[in-house]
DNA sequence: CCATGAACCTGGTCGC
DNA sequence: TGCGACCAGGTTCATG
């Protein structure tokens, strides 16, 4: 799962082997990975002008068409020159010359999107937590008007892009808001401190290319180091780095949720 | 409007 | 060593 860092991790790499190459085709090897065409749509040679990252979406932008990749849970996306595909592949998008785009997908979760622009990502996705337009009004005021669990909030991408279960877990206990809290009744000084420390813990691990986990490696066996900087994910049963109470694991939103029920606060009312 | 659970897949781990 | 149960970074859909 690479959420928002590990995904800026990839498109960063892919960049610079991509852009200026031409496309040729899309090679579906397991036929549900491309999600709303057919490969006949896509053939033809098409330069590859931009790579970038809109929420967990990997932008290629084409001359006439942009392709949206998203990982989910165990996706990959590497060039490979000239070698065979590994066993998951999902897809090989053919470059013109020797080299291959990998889309290797253990889960087989993941889709390729073609679109003509953004427009449809957009439409369906909040802000980008990292841009400007992510302020701590702007989440003051959006938590005011929904009723919800923190943390399913927080997993929404309608409402906060890039977020997944790692950096919301981390960013609620860096904030000391327990994530079954209701999002209306979270108070003002600590809608401040995780608008901070979501901005302060995605930026940190950007710069550590990612947290390195069980199936999610990159970059030719590099891999980030984020999941040294790691609080509260996947700690259970140790003790809380602040306040040494053991940490827990419980289920919130259908998703593993790591709590330290000492020093994160439940706002319910 | 909100919460919950299942579905989509494969593979790793843990307990017996 | 083997087997079943359960778990996994995400998202969407149906149901109450």
């Amino acid at each position: 799962m690479p959420e928002l860092p590990e995904v800026q991790t990839v498109t960063d790499h892919v960049k610079p082997e991509l852009v200026g190459e031409h496309i040729l085709s899309i090679e579906p090897v397991w036929k549900k990975v491309l999600d709303n065409f057919n490969a006949e749509e896509a053939k033809g040679k098409h330069k590859v002008l931009n790579v970038s990252r809109r929420a967990k979406f990997i932008i290629i932008e084409l001359e006439n068409f942009i392709l949206a990749v998203h990982l989910r849970m165990t996706g990959k996306l590497y060039v490979l020159s000239n070698e065979s595909p590994p066993k998951h592949t999902s897809a090989i998008i053919h470059l013109e010359g020797k080299k291959n785009l990998i889309f290797e997908d253990t889960r087989k979760f993941g889709r390729i999107y073609k679109y003509d622009d953004l427009t449809e990502i957009n439409k369906r996705h909040g802000p980008e937590p990292l841009e400007d337009d992510f302020t701590s009004d702007w989440l003051l005021e959006n938590l005011k008007k929904k009723k919800r669990n923190i943390k399913a909030l927080l997993l929404d991408q309608s409402f906060l892009s890039g977020l997944g279960n790692i950096y919301v877990d981390e960013s609620l206990w860096a904030s000391n808001i327990h994530p079954n809290s209701i999002s209306c009744f979270i108070p003002k000084q600590k809608v401040i401190q995780l608008h901070n420390n979501i901005r302060i813990i995605l930026s940190e691990s950007i710069k550590q290319l990612g947290t390195t986990f069980i199936n999610f490696t990159f970059l030719n066996g590099q891999s980030g180091n984020y999941s040294n900087e790691l609080k509260i994910f996947g700690k259970q049963g140790k003790p809380c780095e602040k306040c040494s109470n053991k940490i827990k694991k419980i289920k919130i939103a259908g998703r593993g949720t790591h709590v330290c029920n000492k020093c994160q606060k439940k706002f319910k009312s």
